[in-house]
DNA sequence: AACCATACCAAGCAAGCGCTTGGTGTGCAA
DNA sequence: TTGCACACCAAGCGCTTGCTTGGTATGGTT
């Protein structure tokens, strides 16, 4: 796996305030019913000034994605590090991805999958090269996991399967209820496994 | 079941093309960088003459969801009709949603589930009974087939899963692939079995 | 021939949008 | 004390948006 140089933006910042207020205001409202005076005002600013921290409104989208990309990435790579078989491998890359989409700063990530037309050809592109890095690592696992998979089903179209149903869960699941994170886990797992 | 009094709007008439212009374009830019312009040039008439057939834009978003469930109810119960196994049943309505999301007028329903946010809560209000029913269907249906379920996965959650597998498949699944819907139905149906 | 509902045009308004410009206050370095 | 980079304000520009208004062409009914 090649080096990361990720530098996650300090949240205490001004631009990091800015970040994890758009995140939340795509995710609630979507992009396009964000205004920049909705951010502004989330960080108690005027409008015009957002612009001596990002070029264009587009580009506080495209860092959004970036950082939620980049973060989900270092985690998952740290929770990788100690784990040798191949279910529990996969395991943890679905916890991962669940508490990245459902946890306190899970915005960014669903802006990522649900907003990603808004964002401008541009930007998609500059993203585009570790959304793939991040979709081949799941394929190698599977690949890597496939006698205990299962069968019948292509690899690349059962993460499709699995990746619909955990971005899904952003429309319906609610972690004050009887569901925890780990019983959702649990259940994605045996929905792959044979 | 109750009896549907639903009334589809003919495809030929001016309302019926303005709705099925909205639907592509809701589908493939997004209902908030779809102008009224946009749709009014599509069937080529000017904007201002959309208001004669629709009281708001919002309202054409709210027609368009409208048909789209409409429409597959319609194909879900005909298709249900003639076929007694639990399994099979499975089968034909995995399929109905697939064709209701790939379909040639696929757009519609591929809107009601992306766009739903982007409705007024007055219009949501009035659709979300239908959605339910449409709902509590598949819910009859998986705990009529229980046995030949998955185990381990409660029967609401799995059915969450297919959902977001089946959805998320406008996002990656082009017909004119090698993989056909009735492969996709099969590795679908696959997913949720034992 | 008179009527009328339907479908559309031509023109534009008011509001909201992303973004710009020129300037101000503050804290740190020399 | 001066200088300067930084974060922000105050004001508003130019454009696009959904939607309105008043009028016109057409085709069917009586």
């Amino acid at each position: 796996m090649e080096q990361r140089t990720t530098t996650l933006t300090d949240p205490d910042s001004a631009r990091g305030k800015l970040l994890q207020a758009a995140a939340e205001l795509f995710r609630t409202k979507g992009y396009d019913r964000t205004t920049v005076r909705d951010i502004a005002n989330a960080v108690g600013i005027l409008s015009g000034s957002i612009f001596h921290h990002f070029k264009t409104k587009d580009d506080i989208l495209g860092a959004v994605m970036e950082e939620s990309v980049n973060s989900l990435l270092v985690r998952m790579e740290s929770a990788l590090a100690t784990i040798d078989t191949p279910v529990a491998r996969l395991r943890a890359m679905i916890r991962c991805e669940l508490e990245s989409i459902q946890g306190e700063n899970g915005h960014a990530l669903a802006v990522l999958v649900y907003e990603w037309r808004s964002l401008s050809p541009e930007n998609q592109q500059k993203l585009l090269h570790i959304r793939e890095a991040y979709e081949q690592l799941w394929l190698t696992e599977f690949t890597g996991a496939t006698e205990h998979l299962k069968p019948g089903i292509e690899p690349f179209v059962l993460r499709r399967f699995l990746s619909g149903s955990l971005y899904w869960t952003t429309y319906w699941y609610k972690e004050s209820g009887a569901l925890t994170i780990s019983d959702l886990t649990e259940m994605a797992l045996k929905l792959i496994l044979k």
